[in-house]
DNA sequence: CCAGTCGCTATTTTT
DNA sequence: TAGCGACTGG
């Protein structure tokens, strides 16, 4: 145990209050507090609860808040522990200093605070992070300085190899090492270009963030032992999505003086391998820290028994795992319903139909879903477009879970790429991209003079735009000349430094540093960059979303502004935050700590770190659209799947590779898990990717699936011999023909896709449900019946798809 | 210097 | 299909 408290057991009374109704298994893992404990967390097992609920407890037993340190893999998931945490704690004085937040924000965090003490190689604290596009752009220049062309050297697969070696701790020093063929001396080089760009532009990309934590970390004594004196009690969740880097961060953090470090994962749930992460973090735990606790959460509360049955059943085929029982004491419920589709409108006609009706029934609790308790996950992004089609046909309201996609807009890039050239003079890439933008007569040629230049006398292009202007740079015309010049002056106008100095450090103390609040800033920016001018010259519709995407913008900045509590943020030391105004008392307080500046370095840090998931917000009604990725860690009533086909889900790249087989499957057992109470997987005979429409194949994991769980429905019209009908041989011909759906709205009869008349009271057979009588009928576009079967009982059909036979009338 | 068009090609998941 | 790069005409 470290130095410093010893844990007194909090009242009675408030542990019986933090341990009610909590199964034993997960009143252990809250109650053991010190030394190393692995918690393995079935999917709906209450694993959330149970971080939360040991934090407060943690608290209760008098640990000071700011010593507990639980890091997360998304924004959003922090957000929400951090706020059941406060919940339960009653009031945020008694959280002053807790640390929840994300890997990569902690290490972002760390970086810019120790930048000038660990020296890194260059790196100062005003660093920036770059996207994929950026580091994009910068592999291309490294690829066109090494005179390789990007057709042999695709910069998306260069990227992906250097983000691999990355996530392993290989430097690129270390990769030239390993190199012992062609293309791994020339991928060495690629990455050491790469490598000197980034930091000559002082940036870091994502995996930057963690490497060069964890090098901090390791060769830095002075920063490894100030972070462990301040954090005692680390979490973290997700651990089997922990790659090495964050491996090695998370040991370093703790020490290896039996740590107070407590893990939660489920190895059955570990969908990110492909960005390094690896199941041997939480499976070698206990070897690891030998005196580990190690607590098991199998009891499922999440859903019914046919649910965890399949996903249990599904998972059970993957050989590389350690097996934990799933089990539930819920309900029996419905079964799954697998429905056979003949294409992807169909399909997505058939999930909106399925939601609608999920919409108008009872679930368990009695009470019908709303549109927010639904979801439909899909493998692939692209896989979304056609139901969100069908979704806006019939005005269901949807949000799709991505949330960078305001970050991504043209404008919002735009005004961004000038915010980061203030926040950082050394950025060339984001400066390349606003510097005609809009066009103010620097174009290609001047700008390529100037980058050559710049790059002879080892100057960053600001620098060399500076000097130019001033007539000390190149030779260029008195035009451009002047263009140049008042360029400069505007951003250094921004800057409120002019000349720029190097000396604009993120400072806690720099109180010199504050003029004006970030918004007045960001809405700065955007007027006088002549951004905004120059969308609202376009009258389109288009350009007037822009303009309204930019007010967003600085609504962003103010809204980050006021919501920065310098408490949180780790870079503010313990006794600072100790001597800060309460979160929320001062809205100044953020900005005095560090400055216009420093928060605006911090506001595009945020920015850079946003996920998709973060973007989902339960408080809207809406049915929410996302990858399979971004639904873990949440749970909906009703969920679709789509797109259960060979080559989609297991996805194609991953066909002949066990290992990444396994992963999908999981990815899989994952999505079923999500849906508490309902769940519908679709797959199509055909599906149109790129433009071309291809047969499909049902997914292995479908037939994984056992019967007793899951009802296999074939709507497709499809036998043997090829579609059925007169109609053509091509499905999506076959569904412009409009399928026949009346738009009859005669009450009590109505006419079905193959001209039959439909009745109340008429007798009809179904290809699955047997013999059964029609007891109501719905005109409109998507006519429906509802048919009470002697079988199944009563199903509502809709008429387009259903073949249903007349039998009499 | 700029904007628009043509043609080619790549296909996952995301902090 | 879409997104990007190259090319061309104003």
């Amino acid at each position: 145990m470290p130095t410093g408290q010893r844990t007194n057991e909090p009242p009675d009374e408030t542990t019986e209050d933090l341990l009610a109704g909590m199964t034993e298994a997960q009143a252990k893992a809250v109650r053991h507090t010190e030394g190393a404990l692995l918690v393995l967390a079935g999917p709906g097992s209450g694993k959330t609860r149970v971080i939360t609920r040991r934090i407060a407890f943690l608290v209760y037993c008098g640990i000071p808040p700011w010593q507990i340190l639980a890091l997360t893999f998304t924004n959003k998931a922090a957000k929400e522990m951090r706020e059941r945490v406060l919940h339960i704690l009653g009031e945020q004085a008694a959280a002053r200093g807790l640390t929840v937040t994300t890997f990569h924000a902690l290490c972002a965090r760390l970086l810019r605070k120790y930048a000038t003490i660990a020296g890194l190689s260059g790196l100062d604290a005003n660093f920036v992070i770059y996207d994929t596009d950026d580091q994009t752009t910068l592999i291309k220049k490294a690829l066109e300085e090494l005179n390789l062309s990007t057709s042999n050297w695709q910069p998306r697969s260069v990227l992906g190899r250097i983000s691999n070696a990355k996530n392993e701790l290989v430097d690129a020093e270390t990769f030239a090492s390993m190199a012992d063929d062609f293309n791994g001396r020339m991928l060495a080089k690629i990455y050491a270009a790469y490598q000197k760009g980034l930091r000559a532009a002082n940036a870091v990309d994502f995996d930057d963030l963690l490497v060069l934590t964890a090098k901090m970390l390791k060769t830095n004594a002075e920063v490894r032992e100030d972070c462990r004196r301040r954090w005692r009690y680390l979490m973290i969740d997700e651990y089997q999505d922990t790659n090495k880097a964050q491996f090695v961060i998370a040991a370093l953090l703790a020490g290896d003086k039996d740590p107070n470090i407590c893990v939660v994962g489920d190895p059955d749930q570990s969908i990110y391998g492909w960005r390094g992460a690896d199941i041997a973090n939480i499976l070698d735990f206990e070897k690891q820290y030998p005196k580990a606790v190690v607590i098991a959460l199998g009891e499922n509360f999440r859903s019914t028994k046919h649910i965890i049955g399949a996903a249990d059943h599904l998972i059970r085929n993957n050989t590389l795992r350690k097996h934990k029982d799933l089990f539930t004491s819920n309900a029996m419920g419905e079964k799954i319903e697998v429905t056979i589709c003949r294409d992807e409108h169909h399909e997505a006609d058939l999930v909106v139909d399925w939601l609608k009706i999920r919409k108008g029934e009872a679930l368990r609790a009695d009470e019908a879903p709303a549109w927010k308790d639904m979801a439909v996950f899909y493998r692939t992004n692209a896989l979304s477009r056609v139901v969100e089609d069908a979704l806006r046909t019939e005005g269901i309201p949807y949000i799709i879970a991505r949330g960078t996609t305001f970050y991504q807009r043209e404008e919002v890039k735009r005004a961004l790429a000038y915010l980061r050239v203030v926040a950082n003079a050394a950025d060339d890439v984001s400066l390349g991209r606003i510097i005609n933008m809009p066009a103010r007569g620097i174009g290609d040629t001047t700008l390529g003079k100037i980058e050559a230049w710049a790059g002879e006398h080892n100057l960053r292009l600001f620098e060399a735009l500076g000097r130019t202007s001033a007539g000390h740079g190149v030779e260029i015309g008195p035009k451009a000349a002047t263009a140049i010049a008042k360029f400069v002056q505007m951003v250094d106008g921004w800057r409120g430094v002019a000349p720029p100095t190097p000396k604009d450090h993120l400072t806690l103390e720099g109180a010199e540093e504050i003029r004006g609040s970030l918004a007045s800033l960001v809405e700065r920016v955007v007027a006088e960059s002549g951004l905004e001018q120059m969308y609202r010259k376009g009258r389109t519709e288009t350009d007037e979303e822009r303009i309204e995407n930019l007010a967003e913008l600085v609504s962003s900045a103010a809204e980050f502004e006021s919501n920065y509590s310098p408490e949180s943020d780790p870079v503010v030391d313990v006794a600072m935050a100790a001597t800060m105004p309460a979160v929320g008392d001062d809205r100044s307080a953020g900005e005095a700590a560090i400055g216009t500046l420093g928060l605006l370095r911090a506001y595009l840090e945020r920015v850079s770190l946003v996920s998709d998931s973060d973007a989902i917000d339960p408080t809207q009604g809406a049915v929410t659209l996302m990858t399979l990725h971004a639904a873990k860690g949440l749970e909906f009533a009703v969920v679709a799947m789509i797109g259960l086909e060979e080559r989609i889900l297991p996805h194609s790249r991953v066909q002949e590779n066990p290992k990444e087989l396994e992963e999908e499957r999981r990815l899989c057992f994952v999505g079923i898990t999500r849906a508490m109470d309902r769940l519908m997987m679709t797959s199509s005979r055909y599906r149109t990717v790129r433009g071309l429409t291809e047969r499909a194949i049902a997914s292995r994991f479908i037939d994984e699936l056992p019967r007793e769980h899951v009802s296999i429905s074939d709507q497709s019209e499809w036998n043997e011999a090829g579609w059925d009908g007169d109609r053509s041989d091509r499905p999506a011909a076959a569904r412009r023909g409009g399928g026949g759906g009346s738009d009859s709205t005669s009450r009590g009869s109505v006419t079905d896709s193959r001209g039959q008349r439909l009745s109340v009271g008429v007798r009809v057979r179904h290809p699955q449900f047997g013999i059964g009588e029609v007891v109501s009928v719905n005109g409109g576009v998507d006519a429906r019946a509802q048919v009470k079967f002697r079988e199944v009982g009563i199903k509502t059909l809709v008429l387009q798809y259903a073949r249903l036979e007349l039998i009499s009338g």
